[in-house]
DNA sequence: TCCTCGTATGGTCGG
DNA sequence: CATACGAGGA
């Protein structure tokens, strides 16, 4: 990454400050290029960094926060905020790595969330939240918003919950309180908004809770009443430093200014053409005004790029360029030219994934006159998370190591939810969500009507959910098979409880809250084909509690922390959105799925327009700098979507890659021509016209293969004809063997493929010419 | 109260 | 295509 002759360079053109001097000697000034050197050592006063991608960025951050201890300023005096937990973890490690020991000295390095918790726990009061306030997450949020829509007597079909939710979140991205709300947003959800908005703002309070809004929305309000509080940290955070400073919205950057009003040691880092959170309320214009908002701030420009080769930067910078009013910055690099960015246009999705399967095997021999490249040194980076199913069903089928990052997530499963809401009524008996969730999970005979029951009594006593059922228990005002069971559960909870406060073993604890609720027991009876891998998440759950110390700690945890990152074993293939790519960096990057529509994608277009065109084309920026040293684009003239077949065009980004930095390949015996072949002569612009590719025959030829696709029965598909005989020699129940899942039990048969529940591996679909008897597999020489 | 089946309906992106 | 929800029967 570095290099002593930039050092060299630098050091005899410009005279060195005396601090600088006497910084000399540390390893970490010294591997900096001019730039960051001096966005690292400008220390007092606003700096605004403006690093592009790959200008080490991260690196220029740890040096900053190393160089300030070195100058003597304490851990806590620090204020470090990220936007990701990556992010955060990832600065951790390295800070701490610069500094040699561990970095529980800083204390206040986090995501602007987890840092606003930890302020909340202490200061909640201000607001009317008790200490041991719960975080409700998405799902929470939009039940609670449904009941009181209900409540309210609006038709929830007409006006839905999610809806709603996401008007509330936008105002809190704009710190607005309900009482804030301005006149023009109160026609909004059908004139109720503003209303909802303050009964679910009231709701939220009596159940002790916050959303993830509330977080931010909060301390604002704090900071914003109470002065003696603000004062009291703009006096602790003596430096702030903000990592992402594109991706900021209003609450946040309120948040920010606030604290460092004071003192006005703000560093924040960022790219404008990095900003693709717009949609949960990023405001690009935050960092494009930073300089109004901080008089005499020093802006520096990181530019010199490390991480891609000059093609693949080229034609990232030519997408961008289509944008309006950037701040701007001249990405270089001293790199040699390497390839040029690759692109193919493919018959369908499926396609696609083949052709994508078969290159990443090709680069991991090495066979394509191309460096070979492990598995884990090649990504796939889609726009929208339902593109990665034609990838895994293809990787599945040839047996290619892979892993979704940021795919489903490990606690937003059904069963661990379940799980999580016990434990969160064990820790907190008033946390009523939890309790709904769980009192009939097991069935317990507690129905509609029993339930509406308890919720009566909770009101009119105004209690917890918890003592409500307690007390129909004890007045017998529980019917039959109810009342045994809930008078069980509570003293269930009862005895937990105790436990909890006892400081007992909370790993043990967990354990026996899920046998004794009969909630591993209801799993165990389960004969559906999922049960086997709940009750394996459950046992992956328990584990995950070993690194905390009781449960409330890793309640909080999993309520801000979403991200699994279970890896085991070899290298593999990474499966991304561009926005879980945001950061990373790989030799390999393949970009599929560019069709209008897709990407850009229509709701982002439709909603937004223009900027929600600029925002697509960012990322589209994100995605292409994300390569080190091989890119390709790829598109596809067809797709189902919602098991429709649907033709696409190929993107407009794909029109604005500069000529010079592309190479167009055709893929061999797919469509006989297509995109490629139209006019194999002229320049890319017209090769790529996507009028003429309209016209193109290739294009017409494809038309018509997906009408008859669509009827069809077709007798070859991906150009591999199937097999009749290994279709018929597997019948349902059959005991097979794969070479990579092991042994399983047929359930389903769909044509070519089938639907096997493996012992270890779980439910997959696998083509059939992949499979043989559990008998033979002894005999198979793998 | 539970379960099953049918229909409708919807798919960016995340702390 | 997948899931979510409502209606209806057990």
């Amino acid at each position: 990454m570095s290099s002593f002759d930039e050092n060299d360079a630098f050091e005899a053109a410009v005279p060195l400050s005396q601090r600088a001097m006497a910084a000399r000697s540390a390893p970490y000034l010294d591997e900096l290029n001019p730039a960051q050197r001096e966005a690292v050592e400008t220390l007092q006063g606003p700096v605004l960094m403006l690093a592009g991608a790959g200008t080490g960025k991260t690196k220029a951050l740890t040096a900053r926060i190393a160089h300030l201890m070195n100058q003597g300023v304490r851990p806590n005096e620090i204020l470090a905020v990220t936007f990701t937990n990556k992010a955060a973890r990832e600065m951790k490690g390295r800070v701490g790595r610069h500094l040699g020991e561990a970095v529980e000295g800083m204390p206040w390095l986090g995501t602007f969330h987890a840092i606003c918790v930890k302020l909340l726990r202490r200061h909640g009061e201000l607001v009317g939240l008790k200490s041991n306030f719960t975080i409700l997450d998405t799902d929470d949020q939009i039940r609670l918003l449904k009941q009181l829509i209900v409540a309210a007597n609006i038709d929830d079909k007409r006006w839905p919950a999610r809806a709603l939710a996401s008007l509330i979140d936008g105002w809190k991205n704009r710190a607005l309180t309900p009482e804030k709300v301005p006149n023009a947003d109160a026609s909004a959800f059908d004139h109720k908004g503003t209303e909802l908005y303050a009964a679910y703002q009231e709701r939220l309070k009596t159940l002790n809770a916050v959303d993830f809004g509330d977080l931010l929305l909060h301390m604002v309000t704090i900071f914003q009443t109470h002065g003696d509080v603000l004062e009291q940290y703009q006096r602790w955070f003596r430096y702030i430093l903000v990592d992402e400073y594109q991706d900021t919205n209003v609450a946040q950057y309120l948040w920010l200014r606030l604290l460092a009003q004071k003192h006005q040691n703000i560093c924040c880092v960022g790219d404008d053409d990095q900003s693709i959170y717009g949609w949960r309320g990023a405001e690009v214009g935050n960092i494009l005004r930073f300089e109004k908002d901080f008089p005499g701030a020093k802006v520096v420009r990181l530019e010199q790029n490390y991480r891609s080769t000059p093609h693949i930067l080229a034609a990232a910078s030519g997408v961008i360029a289509g944008n309006k009013g950037r701040l701007g910055k001249t990405l270089w690099t001293d790199r040699d030219d390497g390839e040029k960015v690759r692109l193919i246009g493919h018959w369908d999705g499926e396609e696609e994934a083949r052709w994508i399967g078969e290159e990443i095997e090709a680069l991991q021999r090495g066979t394509r006159g191309l460096r070979s490249h492990e598995l884990d040194q090649q990504a796939i980076l889609v726009r929208a998370s339902h593109q990665m199913r034609a990838f895994e069903d293809r990787f599945l089928t040839i047996g290619l190591p892979y892993k979704v990052i940021g795919g489903p997530r490990f606690y937003e499963r059904m069963e661990i939810r379940d799980a999580m809401a016990y434990f969160r009524v064990a820790c907190s008996p008033d946390d009523d969500l939890a309790f709904e969730r769980i009192v009939n999970t097991p069935k317990r005979g507690v129905g509609d009507k029993a339930l509406q029951n308890i919720q009566r009594a909770a009101r009119a006593n105004e209690t917890s959910l918890l003592e409500a059922a307690r007390l129909l228990v004890s007045a017998g005002e529980l019917k039959g098979k109810a009342r045994g069971a809930v008078g069980q559960l509570i003293e269930g909870f009862d005895r937990w409880r105790a436990a909890v406060q006892n400081n007992e073993n909370h790993i043990e604890l967990a354990e026996i809250i899920l046998e004794e609720s009969g909630y591993t027991e209801m799993w165990q009876n389960d004969k559906t084909p999922e049960a086997p891998g709940r009750l394996e998440n459950l046992k992956e759950l328990i584990k995950a509690l070993e690194s905390f110390e009781n449960l409330q700690g890793f309640l909080e945890h999993v309520a801000l922390i979403m991200d699994n990152e279970a890896d085991d074993g070899g290298p593999k293939v990474s499966i991304m959105t561009l926005h879980a790519a945001k950061g990373l960096e790989f030799p390999v990057v393949f970009l599929p799925g560019w069709e209008d529509g897709l990407f850009p994608s229509q709701r982002s277009m439709d909603e937004s327009g223009l900027k929600g065109v600029e925002e697509e084309r960012r990322l589209a920026y994100v995605g292409i700098t994300r390569a080190e040293e091989l890119c390709t684009i790829s598109f596809a003239g067809n797709r189902r979507i919602f098991g429709q077949w649907q033709s696409a065009l190929p993107s407009r980004f794909i029109d604005e890659l500069p000529e010079e930095n592309v190479d167009v390949l055709t893929a061999p015996g797919l469509y006989g021509g297509g995109y490629g072949a139209a006019a194999p002569s002229s320049g890319m612009q017209e090769r790529m016209d996507r009028a003429d590719a309209y016209n193109s025959p290739g294009w017409k030829r494809m038309q018509a293969r997906s009408q008859s696709r669509q009827t069809a029965q077709p007798t070859e598909t991906k150009g591999l004809v199937i097999d009749a005989t290994a279709v018929s020699s597997h019948a349902k129940g059959d005991r097979v063997f794969h070479q990579k899942f092991g042994y399983g039990t047929v359930m389903g048969i769909e044509g070519d493929k089938l639907d096997i529940e493996f012992d270890k591996a779980g439910a997959k679909k696998v083509v059939a010419r992949f499979i043989v008897d559990a008998a033979k597999a002894d005999e198979i020489p793998f």
